[in-house]
DNA sequence: TTATTTTTTTGATATATATCAACAAATTTA
DNA sequence: TAAATTTGTTGATATATATCAAAAAAATAA
C-alpha cells in the first residue's frame, strides 16, 4: 500500500528535483492515508507536523473562528496542502476537510524542511508553489471584498468548470452551504442565485449536478 | 548615496545569509530611490524587474482593476516588496504606492533569483518571508469577508497602534479614502466609525492624528 | 417501509452598508 | 491674498444582502 515515491506516478512535479536518497527519506517517512467524507485531514491550530499530498479526491481548505466559517479553495489531485507553515508557523493557520473519499500521502514536515535547507532545486519549487497560492489569495481576497454575489458566484462556477472539474458538466461532492461558505455569501442567496442564472438561460441545475450552458456570458458576470 | 550592502545597517536580515561575493553582487545591481508621496513603485501587471527593499517611509500596497482598489498593506521600514513573483510570474500582482517620502533599494530580480538557486539559506529566508505573507493574506481575507465595518476599523486601528506606527499616537500619512479602501468600506462610514469609536471613548481623532484612549475595548471589537 | 433528521427552497422582513447630495474645511494653485 | 480644487463631514435615502420562518424535498435511520 506504501508506494516508494521514486517509482510513484502520482507524485507532485516538485519531487522531481529530489535524489534518490531524498526520495528513499521521504518514503520511509510517509504514510498514504484514505479519509472518509466529512474527516479532517488538517486543523487549524494544531501543531504542523506533516505535510499532505492529495492523490484523489476533493477537499476543501477553509479558515475558521467561533462561528464564521470560509472555504478558500477546493483542493484536488496534486494539491499539496502544508507547504505553507514551513519555516514559519508551528501550527497550521487552516483547516482541510474531506469532501468526498480523499487519499493523501502523509509526509514528515522535518523531512521536507531538511531536504529545503540542503536542496536549492527543491526549495526552489516551494518559492514557486507559495508565490502561486499568493497569486491566489490576492485574487480571492479582491473577488470577496469588491465583487456582488452575482459575481462571486459567477467565478466559482467557472472555476469549477476550468479548474476543478475540467468540464462543462460536474457533480459537486458539497452542499449548498459549503458553496455559501466559499462564495462568502447566505446559504439562501445561493439558491436564489443558482435559480436566477438558470432563468438566464447560463446554467443548468439539478441538485448536486451542474452544466454550464452559456460559459462566455457566465465568464462576463465574473 | 550607494551604499555597499556589506556594511549597510538598515538591510534585511534576509541579507545575513549572503556570502561577501553574493553581497557584492546585489550591492552592483542596486539602485537606491527616492520615491515623493504619490509615486508608484510598483504597477500592477508592469512586468516584474525588481524587488524593493524599503528603507524608509510607507508604502500602500494594494491591488486594482478598473474601478475597485483594495489596500492590502501598509508597508514601512525593511519590508521587501515584489519577492511574491520570484519564480512565478513575470508581472507584478499587485501595485505599491508611496504615501510619503520613501527611501528604497531596488534590486534586480534575476541577481536575487541567482541567489535563489544558489543559497540554501537565502532560498529558506525567502520561504520564511512568503509565509508570513499567507498569514497575513489570511487573516486579511478572513477579516474582510466575515467581520463588519466596525470590527474591521478597530482592527485597523490596532495593527496601526501595534506594527506600523508602534505607539498608541501616530499621525497617519493617509485620506479618509485610503482608509476606506484598506478595510474595504465606503468612505462615508469611515468618517461615521471614528467618530463613533471617539464617542465611545476608544479614540482621539484630530485630522490625520490619532491616539488610542482604550485599546482593550478597541481589541475586543476586532 | 415509515419515521426522523437534515438539506433545500421560498417568501417576507430586517439590517448593514453604500450611495447621493449638499455643505464645510482644508489644501493647493494662481 | 483670493480663487480653485480637493478632502472631509453630515443627513437622507437606496440597495444589496442577511436573517427569519415555514414548507418541501431529500437523505438517513429505525
Amino acid at each position: 500500500m506504501n508506494t516508494n515515491c521514486a517509482v510513484c506516478s502520482n507524485r507532485s512535479s516538485c519531487f522531481n528535483t529530489l535524489s534518490i536518497n531524498e526520495l528513499q527519506k521521504v518514503s520511509e517517512n510517509k504514510n498514504e492515508i484514505l479519509f472518509r467524507k466529512g474527516e479532517t485531514i488538517i486543523k487549524q491550530d494544531a501543531s504542523a507536523k506533516h505535510i499532505y499530498f492529495i492523490k484523489s479526491g476533493l477537499a476543501k481548505v477553509h479558515v475558521q473562528d467561533e462561528s464564521k466559517n470560509l472555504i478558500l479553495e477546493i483542493a484536488g489531485k496534486s494539491s499539496m496542502l502544508g507547504i505553507t507553515v514551513l519555516n514559519h508557523n508551528k501550527r497550521y493557520n487552516f483547516s482541510a476537510t474531506a469532501m468526498e473519499n480523499v487519499e493523501v500521502c502523509e509526509i514528515d514536515i522535518d523531512v521536507i524542511s531538511n531536504i529545503i535547507t540542503n536542496n536549492v532545486a527543491f526549495s526552489s519549487t516551494i518559492i514557486n508553489e507559495l508565490n502561486v497560492s499568493i497569486d491566489k489569495l490576492l485574487t480571492k481576497v479582491f473577488c470577496l471584498s469588491q465583487k456582488n454575489i452575482q459575481s462571486r458566484m459567477a467565478e466559482l462556477l467557472v472555476s469549477f468548470s476550468d479548474q476543478t472539474f475540467k468540464s462543462r458538466s460536474f457533480t459537486i461532492p458539497m452542499s449548498r452551504t459549503d458553496l455559501a461558505e466559499i462564495t462568502s455569501m447566505a446559504k439562501e442567496n445561493v439558491v436564489r442565485i443558482l435559480k436566477e442564472f438558470e432563468g438566464q438561460g447560463y446554467i443548468k441545475v439539478n441538485g448536486k449536478h451542474f452544466e454550464i450552458l452559456d460559459y462566455d456570458r457566465l465568464s462576463k458576470l465574473c
